[in-house]
DNA sequence: GAGCTTGTTGTGCAAGTGTATAAATAGCCC
DNA sequence: GGGCTATTTATACACTTGCACAACAAGCTC
């Protein structure tokens, strides 16, 4: 049972057996095990030898793809974030809707599975809670979301207009962050307890709120 | 300039000077040590001795006090945690105002310094990001979290019987998640980026989308 | 298939980690 | 002031970490 690790009988020195995989599949391979590393226990537990054990590989190679620790980490955060962004923003681009529509799509979108994921908040908590200290790091969480809010004040402007509406820059702005925070803040609860709330609750809950906050009719109902 | 280490000029061995604090002093600044030292460079800067070094001690000390680094580092989060549920609450418990006043500083009082505060936002982050593995976290944090809801729910309750409105428990529930949301996701917006808001502004957008989530008469203005 | 390139492994190392423990001294009691 | 005790320092140790480098073999080219 100990020193099970010779499949060979005898004093074979034999080397573990590799494939070489192409670059950029290595390299997607290493990220992804990265991701993993941090999401289950955090950037103490992604150490070089974790990660490589993950991707299946030793932990020499990550030598070979990066220069370094700092920089593997910094390309798994990059890929993380445009993931994020790319399938919050896919939600708008639905056709042959009504900007309220729309703006009820996006809601329902960000507050169920993937958004709702407690790897990925896992992953947003131990790497933005760095921004403060890392330079780099706030940036690109700024930039992020700010084209977030940008989305957001687009449709609220789409579905302001559509109700006759006519708000000023300010307006707009005020009801973009306010959305934006409604969003973010159901998701961080719905990751942190999804099990405290039926099916769809929290999305349900999301768009009477969002539309509250624009003071749109709501459908029925009272109170 | 360098190596001043030593004040006697000759071949002294002299052991470092020191002063023995009481214990209660003493473990409250090895906590506030490692909370400083978690906000700044997170899990992993809060080494044995970066704290000691913080709190003006040597790492050995520690061990004196706690029986582990684990230990150290849950007594941080528990510190961590009642000292801000404290100060959620004290927002509310303002004497000789309506329900809607109280609400309204409740949501001003989360939405200013010293809760919007970047080591905080930094320390909750990095604590809580380790409740999805940790089960004793996640069980502080739905406490936590709970308590402040109900807190939410009873002004929401108020404030409603004030305006002769007779909402039922599930239309309560909504309320207060959404409210708790809005805070939240105000809340984050602020630690992260406090200077792209004027001061006050985050404050002023929560108690309006509070208000209208609410159906609350706005005090005027339109749009 | 021979040979070459380079992706991949394995080993080694210095720095840093948490923990254990012995030595020293600060400050109280008499 | 002398002696005791428990706080505090200092050192040691086993272990892990990121990184460097030499050896190796996978798979292409001819």
């Amino acid at each position: 049972m100990l020193d099970a690790a010779d499949p060979a009988p005898m004093n074979t020195p034999s080397r573990r057996r590799f494939r070489r995989e192409g670059e950029e599949r290595r390299r997607q391979d290493l990220i992804e095990a990265t991701l993993d590393s941090v999401a289950e226990h955090g950037l103490q537990g992604a150490t070089l030898r974790t990660i490589a054990l993950r991707a299946g590989v030793t932990a020499g190679l990550i030598r070979h793809y990066f220069p370094g620790k700092e920089e593997l980490l910094q390309e798994a955060y990059a890929a993380l974030m445009g993931r994020m962004t790319e399938q919050a923003k896919a939600a708008l681009a639905i056709e042959d809707a009504s900007p309220r529509q729309r703006l009820a799509a996006f809601v329902t979108a960000n507050l169920n599975v993937p958004i709702i994921d407690a790897r990925v908040f896992s992953l947003w908590t131990t790497f933005i809670g760095r921004a403060g200290a890392d330079a780099s790091l706030a940036r690109a969480h700024r930039e992020g979301y700010l084209g977030f809010r940008n989305e957001v004040e687009a449709v609220v402007a789409e579905v302001l207009a559509a109700e006759r509406r006519e708000p000023d820059a300010s307006q707009l702005r005020h009801h973009a962050i306010a959305i934006n925070a409604i969003i973010d803040g159901l998701w961080i609860e719905g990751c942190l307890a999804g099990d405290m709330f039926a099916p769809g609750e929290l999305a349900a809950i999301g768009i009477k709120t969002v539309e509250a906050e624009l003071g749109l009719a709501p459908e029925r109902e009272d109170n």
